[in-house]
DNA sequence: CGTTAAGTTGAAGTGAATCAAGTACCGTGG
DNA sequence: CCACGGTACTTGATTCACTTCAACTTAACG
């Protein structure tokens, strides 16, 4: 058992009707291909609307927690989750912050051992939540859409490795702090005045993706925004100098 | 790109009769059940064996690393494999040693990116390979091992995350060593003096373990050895005090 | 029996957590 | 409009656990 550090509200949901999940499933302009859900073909996914069910959530509700045993599997359509693990102790630490289109809840599902993450929102979310066994009994069907899931988890996978990397590697706070930069940046486009991702963490949850504490954090992005490394202001996170960060990072 | 470090030589396989690999897979009797192997029936075990190639190879020899783009998926079923991922600074994080029954670069086999870790034996070993590709198709044909495989998958997701739990609760060192050992004893034996298992890693390797260097290990070790809370003869790891080692461990 | 790898121990230097105290920012309600 | 409470952020001082370096011992192995 995790000792309950105060958290969000628990989940409450708001269920849709069942004929609403196929368009909301198909709305997903903005997932990337090869996703489950641009595996299925249109009659898989009118097979899925009608094992699976459409809700929403406010931010800090909670999708599953650690301590409980696995009973869904959730696809997030629309907001942000943040994805952690949890110690005893009560500290936390961040795996990544789920975005639309990403399955939640996966190895779980399949080895029906306790949720090994907590998935909470940060911000109001649409989601489709389906039983761990309905859903097994789907993929078994479509073998398909059940590569597209293991290519999910497989991503998945990589993601904590490449956290493992980050944390693991004897390196400086500094080094990896730069490094959680230079992986959420990397995927953001850039701008003229550099480039530019959107961070809905707070301080101490950015301490929280790399095991420090809130005061390195602030100490050490001020001293990267001296150096015009960076530049943050308010929830809009700029890299000026990227090289300069690759150089922090130690790569 | 990483540095290499001075590892062991490359693979060298020595191949055996295709129709060996039948027997030799079902010999597996220390396998856990549920296990990718004993998820075959008879027909799909003949079909696996037609395709899949059985070969053996020694200590020091590394079945793939993360420089290559990956191109089997190996089933260990004799010896042990060190899985671990590198940095570029040289330095290694041992994610786990692989026992007979487990599945090796699952994770690339779907996604196709690099390999995500490096596996080397850490003993003489026998496994089972087989193209990726090849692989994928077998299990669309065959459902039952995909979920098997989907299992095994979802087990070791779980194993990386509780190393992250080790790594990245800003616990103290001593805090983490404890917290290994208790996972390597977790699935032992106990004798009538304690806890045994079989510890085939160095000092520095258990120091890569837990992301700390040589000396630290040495030294807490001693110190846990003084206070009588484990013992430990050349690779016979004896756990004398279990509630003293979870004091340690911080639970 | 010589050579290399692994383990041991001590001393020194430092990076980062912790503690403490104060500032900026937000929405709420008087 | 401003006082209010709560949360997040900032900054400095202190302290200490751990890494690093260096020298040495022991074990392994052909």
């Amino acid at each position: 058992m995790y000792v309950e550090s105060q958290r969000g509200p628990k989940m409450t949901t708001y269920l849709f009707p069942k004929e609403d999940i196929v368009n909301r499933t198909m709305e997903l302009g903005n997932v990337r291909s090869g996703s489950f859900c641009k595996s299925l073909s249109p009659e898989a996914l009118s097979e899925f609307g009608a094992i699976a069910s459409h809700s929403s959530c406010n931010a800090g509700s909670e999708l599953y927690s650690e301590e409980e045993i696995p009973a869904k599997v959730f696809i997030l359509l629309q907001g942000q989750v943040k994805v952690s693990i949890g110690a005893r102790n009560g500290r936390r630490l961040i795996l990544r912050v789920a975005k639309p289109g990403e399955i939640l809840g996966l190895s779980s599902a399949f080895s029906g051992n306790f949720y090994e993450e907590t998935a909470q929102a940060i911000s109001p979310c649409n989601f489709i939540s389906i039983r761990c066994a309905e859903f097994a009994r789907f993929l078994v069907r479509h073998p398909t859409a059940f590569q597209a899931v293991m290519r999910e988890f497989g991503v998945q996978y990589e993601q904590a490795c490449a956290r493992l990397r980050v944390m693991g590697m004897a390196l400086t706070v500094p080094a990896k702090l730069a490094r959680l930069l230079l992986e959420w940046t990397a995927s953001a486009q850039e701008t003229e005045y550099g480039i530019r991702v959107h961070v809905s963490l707070t301080h101490g949850e950015i301490g929280e993706c790399i095991g420090t504490c809130r005061e390195s954090v602030t100490r050490i992005l001020g001293d990267m925004q001296r150096r015009q490394i960076v530049n943050l202001r308010g929830s809009i996170l700029t890299v000026t100098n990227r090289s300069a960060l690759e150089d922090c990072a130690g790569i």
